[in-house]
DNA sequence: CGACCTGTGTAGGCTGTCTACATGAAAGCC
DNA sequence: GGCTTTCATGTAGACAGCCTACACAGGTCG
């Protein structure tokens, strides 16, 4: 799969992740790609900038834990980040039947 | 709409326009307008560099005509740019089933 | 004669994803 | 005891693509 075709759409892929359940960085990726059969294998040079931004922008909250030694950040959704997940939702809907739409099914 | 969703879709939008006619450049952003329903508004800084680029890929074709007194060019579709639509469907296909798979319903 | 529509195009900026790198602890293998 | 892999977080810099803003020009309509 074409890398940038993301583009304003990885946000949304990463609240989504982390509705149901609190998640750490190293987690998320591999949610992603189970939750999408292996298509997405995204680097952590991706995933960690993404999550600040994320949080920075209001829409997750971080904490701090140790677990075997290792320190984990797990991130949850914030009310703020539940209300653009719903947003992003709807958006994706009218992306997603647009670009279908022009596509066309030839 | 999000701007930058198109990121990588814009170019197998383009390509689907001018599949059936050829189109010259203003016309293609009137045609992906109204094909989306008006939500797809391009501005020209954004169409005919791509157009631009999709000729130097090798997938358009571009001629100069004379209507009305003003210059056209007319882009139409080179048997590369219909293998690469028919890629990029089969591409968008996938991205859409796996970013509609993540998201969920909810 | 000014505003708007048609029509093509460039310059520069922004932003988000990528590659590559850096660090470190634990677990498994030889 | 050493080596590699896995888990885990992060930064720096490159790159691409879409954006805004601008520039030019002929036609039409009020």
């Amino acid at each position: 799969m074409k890398a940038d075709a993301l583009r304003g759409h990885l946000d949304s892929l990463i609240l989504a992740v982390v509705e149901k359940q609190p998640l750490h960085g190293y987690a998320i990726i591999e949610a992603l790609s189970a939750r999408s059969g292996g298509e997405l294998d995204l680097p952590t040079g991706t995933i960690y900038p993404a999550l600040r931004r994320l949080e920075k922008a209001g829409y997750l909250d971080s904490s701090w834990s140790e677990v075997g030694g290792r320190k984990r950040r797990t991130y949850e959704l914030s009310s703020a980040g539940r209300r653009a997940l719903a947003t992003h939702r709807q958006e994706w809907k009218t992306f997603s039947q647009v670009v279908s739409g022009v596509l066309g099914e030839a």
